[in-house]
DNA sequence: CGCGAGCTTGATGCCGATCAATGCATGTGG
DNA sequence: CCACATGCATTGATCGGCATCAAGCTCGCG
């Protein structure tokens, strides 16, 4: 009975997909490269990984080994605390990278789940070290990846901080959609990769706050929820929100 | 009279201190280092700043050029939403960096607060950026440097997202004892450098529920409250509270 | 001495957590 | 194809922790 799956996915490791012609590198780790410095690239980002749906990437306590720029598909980053409250520090989509955590102990300090079946490129650690040194763009850019992520953690903390739950809420669909239109998605209508209960422990809120908060949006006719499809009629209203215009 | 250090700091501007001779050499950017790398790192961290409490070593869009090392004295660090809510992300004492968030926009991205008198060695970006391509052990250590704030952001997310306000002002008094401590100081008695306020808007509370959670631990025998001066008196109890042991 | 910034403490109210039931989509086996 | 299980989402009722509002207190300082 048991038959091979209809649609075969393509085996990663087989193909070689280089930073030079991935469709990618206007926002990930190569962004403004010249020819010349992507095939120099490619020598270092040799190996791709698939991950499946909820399979972890790396988990707390692996040893750090390399940094993974998404390729295809959609992660989730957590940690938890030892009586095993956790909370997800952020969602990963294409072009992002995931394991910078690693470095500061060469042991990782958080999980990374794929919420979709997903495909990874491998940058080990100590190649990319090596090549920055010589490369000066390829440090900078690193750098400036490192640096925004911890701006980016810093309006997360201003988030879960000072914001109530409409306005976490409505900051992170921002957020989201923000992101997907600089991957050429429309910036008015998303699918949610991640369940009510894992965005609520992003924003520090519980599934039952994060659904009402959607209805109450789409009361509003600030949005139209069916499930995990989501569309935006009133981006002006979010923003409003977010920016705390008492509305 | 605020408190004066037991060590006298000796005068900034006038007299050159180097990292050589540093004595929080062992904290700091060059951990580990050896005399011959440190003198190459005197090289680059020429000059010192003096901040005076409550000034502002660097604002929100300041341009970046350099990253600092807090040589004395207390530093916060917050951001703020367009509609003036803000959030403190950080404190930062001796031996801690402060001006990471800079790089990723060559401008910053948060405000430095000094919460005392205190004393800066300036790293001028360009020059970090040029000596940790011919000096293997300096580039590692600063991106060993710039993910652990990462690690620690995360940590702070957790407690943003999951902790009640007992159980952050525990984790709060934990960590400061913890860097206190790899300092020199004794681990169960501080003095604040910062206001119930700042504390709040560093945990996600108000200053009332900070002072309350401070009466709370005084009436429990956790703590002994004067003012700012705090005494641990039972390390578990905090530590309990931390890790969730339902007491 | 009196002022003001920072801190404490009390009374009240609200937002979001919690508890609980139901709805809805997908999948599995009979 | 239906019966049932399962995972996820919605919605309602109630509860509790923290915010808010308001007074009074402490201490350092001009």
């Amino acid at each position: 009975m048991s038959a091979l799956p209809a649609v075969m996915p393509i085996k990663a490791s087989s193909l070689k997909v280089a930073c030079s012609s991935c469709n990618l590198r206007e926002l990930c780790l190569p962004v403004g490269f010249s020819d010349q410095e992507l095939e120099r690239l490619d020598t270092m980002v040799a190996t791709r990984r698939s991950v499946h749906r909820g399979d972890t990437l790396f988990r707390i306590g692996d040893p750090f080994e390399a940094v993974y720029a998404v390729r295809t598909g959609f992660f989730k980053t957590r940690v938890s605390s030892e009586d095993g409250r956790d909370q997800v520090t952020g969602f990963q989509m294409a072009g992002e990278l995931l394991g910078l955590d690693g470095i500061s102990t060469d042991r990782h300090s958080c999980d990374a789940v794929a919420l979709e079946d997903s495909q990874v490129c491998v940058i080990p650690y100590g190649q990319l070290e090596h090549l920055s040194r010589e490369f000066t763009d390829l440090q900078r850019q690193f750098h400036k990846i490192m640096s925004r992520e911890i701006v980016r953690d810093h309006g997360v903390m201003l988030l879960l901080g000072s914001m109530r739950a409409e306005e976490r809420l409505a900051a992170f669909l921002l957020n989201l959609t923000q992101r997907l239109q600089a991957r050429g998605f429309s910036p008015c209508s998303l699918v949610l990769r991640m369940t009510r209960e894992e965005i609520g422990t992003y924003l520090g809120l519980k599934l039952e706050t994060v659904s009402r908060c959607f209805s109450k949006f789409q009361e509003d006719g600030v949005l139209q929820v069916k499930q995990r499809q989501i569309r935006i009629m009133d981006q002006d209203a979010l923003h409003k929100l977010v920016n705390g215009a008492t509305g």
